[in-house]
DNA sequence: ACCTGAACACCGTTCAAGT
DNA sequence: ACCTGAACACCGTTCAAGT
């Protein structure tokens, strides 16, 4: 696997931007802040970024390219109820990293607030994560065939609801529960 | 049922800020939009209201009053089959409503950035849910006696997250697809 | 190519002062 | 009791100027 670390500010900018849009929303990206932390003016930001929408949109971009690299790397793992099986860490890995929330469900919240620019990034964040689960729950054979899609939805969806509620109490364990319950009840594969 | 209309300015703005809070979330809760909806000066509505986090805490209290006054209504309306069957509209009611979202589920994506007296009021909210959705889940008999919390907080989590998609791509459609889905995989009963 | 100081218009919030 | 003008701090953005 080739892991490449980019120095640039771009860059870094794109990371710290994305930290504070998965802790604060959209609407609590500032340019002022961000501008700090890379160690740069607030209007140098404005040379990489021509705007906030600009900016929000190449978050959630590299957002879902980054989430589709690490589910292909799922399925590249193991078989089909493997990868089906450690879908729901990603989220979990999520709320380990400072209690964080998935960009898109924050974003989803935030619907009405959304340049268009940066709506449509975040519909082919959950548009490659439901893909992805058909394909598998295909593989796994756990639906019949017609129904891998409308499952794929309820599985993003459900686990989505689990990483929000168990935010708003700061309780991984919360999280944990909520998923053994949605395998318990069967929507979930086990 | 007596119905009272409260026409004080007090209650106007917090039927107001109810209303932005669910479309725009704690953070776009804007005390000039507010006052100049409710017609008076933005300075005015701190007079009723002396911090945002007051007035935060009481929305999200008369929030959570309000639900569980309609959840005892579901209750009385008919048996818990019934009951537990109609509890997904409450929150399909919101989507028809301006594609709002649940405003517990956007406070807690906000969480890291609310005060703890709006934080507690949220956590109440959901703990209200739960309970009612225990309760009648013990009463239809449809799980264990055991397992009625945990999976009371699976459904709760899981309609939550299926409102958050479906108002991503304000979809009604959509929700009333994953509840379905929900109801198909036996997590929610049918 | 990349960065900055300074400024602009705007908005959330505060508070002393009004009636 | 209820409201307001005026001020403050902050934020997104621009731009001429620096290296």
């Amino acid at each position: 696997m080739n892991v490449k670390v980019n120095h640039s500010a771009r860059e870094t900018i794109l990371a710290t931007a994305r930290r504070v849009a998965q802790a604060h929303g959209y609407g609590g990206l500032n340019f002022r802040d961000i501008a700090e932390e890379v160690g740069i003016k607030a209007a140098s930001v404005y040379y990489h970024f021509p705007s906030k929408a600009d900016l929000g949109a190449a978050v959630a971009q590299r957002y879902w390219q980054d989430t589709k690299e690490e589910l292909e790397g799922l399925s590249l793992a193991g078989d089909a109820s493997a990868a089906l099986r450690r879908y729901p860490d990603i989220f979990r890995r999520s709320l380990e990293n400072s209690n964080s929330l998935c960009l898109c469900s924050f974003m989803s919240a935030e619907y009405d607030d959304l340049p268009d620019s940066v709506k449509s990034e975040i519909q082919v964040f959950s548009d490659v994560n439901v893909a992805w689960l058909g394909k598998e729950l295909d593989a796994a054979g756990v639906v019949p065939r017609e129904k891998s899609v409308k499952r794929a939805r309820a599985i993003f969806a459900a686990i989505s609801g689990a990483q929000l509620m168990a935010r708003s109490r700061s309780d991984i364990a919360l999280f944990d529960a909520l998923i053994s319950s949605y395998r318990e009840a069967g929507l979930v594969p086990a």
